[in-house]
RNA sequence: UGGCCCAUGGUGUAAUGGUAACACAGCGGUUUUUGGUGCCGUCGUUCUAGGUUCGAGUCCUAGUGGGCCAACCA
């Protein structure tokens, strides 16, 4: 039998375990979000993992939600999270589950535990159980109801189960140890009692699991050979097999890998859903947000998403991935697919003088050079066109090879034209120019001789749509931002979303299709936006092009 | 300051006891009717000290540095 060579070392384990025959070589994985919030950057690595590494070694995953706190989980969640990874690319078949099914379940093997002598119910408050485990440095004491009887546990579990006693009142506990460094085997709490809603099971549970009697568990009903989990969960393992052990289930195993940190960027569900609570982004979709499903709206693919996760690795050392490399995989992809277009944001008036007034042609534009079969279209020129503002400069550096005064530049698959007279408003703003096109220059049958540098993009002034343009950065201005101290609102960027209302377009603009990503040529990989109506297209802008000129001038 | 995990260019990841490599970023050049793309080049890496070994990024010990753990969250 070949095997795919193992590319981290979740997959050497893995290999191992197929070639020693555990399991029967079988490969089962799963990805366990809580909904409690919308998956993000982060969780795209954890699902490519999974889902990745069952497919390379003939194995499968399944979809599990972690629903064991209901204070904190809702179906919009888990609709939100199962449309993303749909999304990605990934494919659970039908095998989506739940922990709150096996609820009646994790009872029972409660049941077990205490019938073995090996958990108890406390009645202490939550203070007094944290004042009781000590300190990593100092021994647990033991509180009163340490030693109740067998029977007596079991009575007084069927009655939290039952309703009985407050919320908060009694929890159920694992009888480990008192001295253990690793504070996790300190008698850890299995049930609490908490009256609450559950979006799957209403109200007919008044006791629920904690992670650690929930996900394990789950883990074993579900048969999975290898339970992939991130590194703030090693101090976990001991007590993830002790319970393996003591409840004689599937031996599932427990390994752990590095969490995605992002320059710029901030993974944490509890701070995200504080943006959105707070009105500091439009939603969980907002495309400033590093959710999947802002990334997908702010025009990322799924497949540039995947290849991030691929290209960034799995290990357990602690990381911080430049942003640099996400946008890099997303412009890698669009400019193979993306069809170019003229758009001008910030424009000057551009009055070609010695053009016909009433004149109009129509001139061939290719659509993408990447991609011979993407054909081409044409774009109306006329006498008064628009260019961008920064496109022209009064006073030049050198190597400028745009516009000046007396300065030439070409129109992108129109004429060369020269700069001749600059007018300005009085506050001494540049509103137009007059210049003069030299008329055997045009795009592809060039008899003019005329050498120039510069190619400008353009939009012709009469024939122009226009429509809005929001102009996306990055959320953050500072580059940890977990490690920031700061207030949020102090740390976000104020330029995150720059919107310009009536960009001037080209007129094949006005039909743009949600399907098809574009790149506004020299300025940078557009999509449409949700907003967008048949009046008004809106375009959310996903990343820049790479601009050399803005790196050169800047330095 | 108890225990556990981790340590390879600026950032990531590989090298499985035998010549330290790949990508991103940076820098320079070239091509170009996008200052984009492509192509070429360049920069720069094994935390420290001992030990084992013919040979150590890899194994052992200690140190140093970083991270995690004392929620009725997951």
């Amino acid at each position: 039998m070949k095997l795919p060579k193992p590319s981290n070392f979740i997959e050497e384990i893995v290999v191992q375990d197929i070639k020693s025959g555990k399991h029967g070589g079988r490969v089962h994985t799963r990805f366990p979000p809580e909904p409690n919030g919308y998956l993000h950057i982060g969780h795209a690595k954890s699902i490519a993992l999974n889902f990745g590494l069952a497919a390379k070694y003939g194995g499968i995953t399944n979809l599990r939600f972690d629903d064991t706190n209901p204070a904190k989980e809702e179906q919009e969640y888990v609709d939100a999270i199962r449309k993303d990874i749909k999304w990605l690319g990934y494919d659970w078949g039908d095998r989506e589950y739940y922990a709150s099914d096996y609820f009646e379940q994790l009872y029972r093997m409660a049941i077990k535990l205490i019938k073995k002598g090996l958990a108890y119910v406390d009645d202490s408050t939550p203070e007094e159980i944290a004042h009781h485990k000590g300190t990593p440095t100092t021994k647990a004491t033991p509180t009163p109801y340490r030693s109740r009887t067998i029977e007596e546990n079991l009575d007084l579990f069927y009655r939290m189960r039952n309703g009985e006693f407050d919320d908060g009142s009694k929890v159920l506990r694992a009888k480990i140890s008192l001295d253990s460094p690793n504070m996790h085997l300190r008698d850890p709490l299995l049930y609490r009692i908490k009256r609450a809603h559950h979006h799957r099971t209403g109200d007919k549970w008044c006791i629920y699991p904690m992670y650690d009697f929930a996900h394990g568990q789950s883990d074993s009903l579900e048969k999975i050979t290898h339970s992939i989990c991130t590194l703030e969960f090693l101090p976990h393992r001991p007590l993830y097999n002790w319970l393996i052990k003591q409840l004689e289930i599937f031996p599932s195993r427990q390994i752990e890998f590095a969490r995605l940190n992002l320059t710029y960027a901030m993974m944490s569900k509890r701070k995200l859903l504080a943006l959105v609570n707070e009105g500091i982004v439009h939603g969980w979709d907002d495309p400033r947000m590093l959710t999947i499903s802002g990334l997908r709206r702010r025009g990322y693919t799924p497949s540039s998403i995947r290849e991030f996760a691929h290209r960034i690795g799995i290990a357990k050392r602690d990381n911080m991935i430049d942003m640099a490399l996400l946008e890099f995989v997303i412009r890698e992809e669009l400019n193979r697919i993306a069809m170019r277009v003229m758009v001008v944001t910030h424009p000057i008036k551009v009055t070609i003088t010695n053009y016909p007034e009433g004149k109009e042609e129509l001139l061939s534009i290719i659509n993408n050079p990447e991609d011979e079969s993407a054909g081409s279209r044409e774009v109306p020129f006329s006498k008064n066109l628009y260019i961008e503002q920064e496109d022209f400069m009064e006073n030049p550096p050198k190597k400028w090879f745009r516009l000046s005064p007396g300065g030439k530049a070409r129109l992108k698959g129109a004429y060369i034209i020269q700069c001749d007279e600059v007018i300005k408003d009085s506050d001494g703003q540049v509103t137009e120019l007059k210049c003069t096109y030299f008329h055997d220059s045009k795009s592809g049958q060039d008899q003019s001789g005329i050498k120039v540098r510069g190619v400008l993009h353009w939009v012709s002034a009469p024939h122009a749509y226009e429509g809005e343009v929001r102009l996306y950065d990055r959320l953050f201005k500072v580059e940890n931002v977990g490690a920031s101290d700061l207030p949020t609102e102090e740390i976000i960027n104020p330029d995150s979303l720059i919107v310009v209302p009536n960009a001037k377009m080209e007129p094949a603009l006005k039909n743009a299709s949600p399907d098809t990503y574009y790149q506004f040529m020299r300025k940078g990989y557009f999509c449409i936006d949700p907003d967008s109506t048949d009046d008004k297209k809106v375009f959310n802008r996903t990343v820049t092009l790479k601009d050399g000129w803005k790196r050169k001038s800047t330095k």
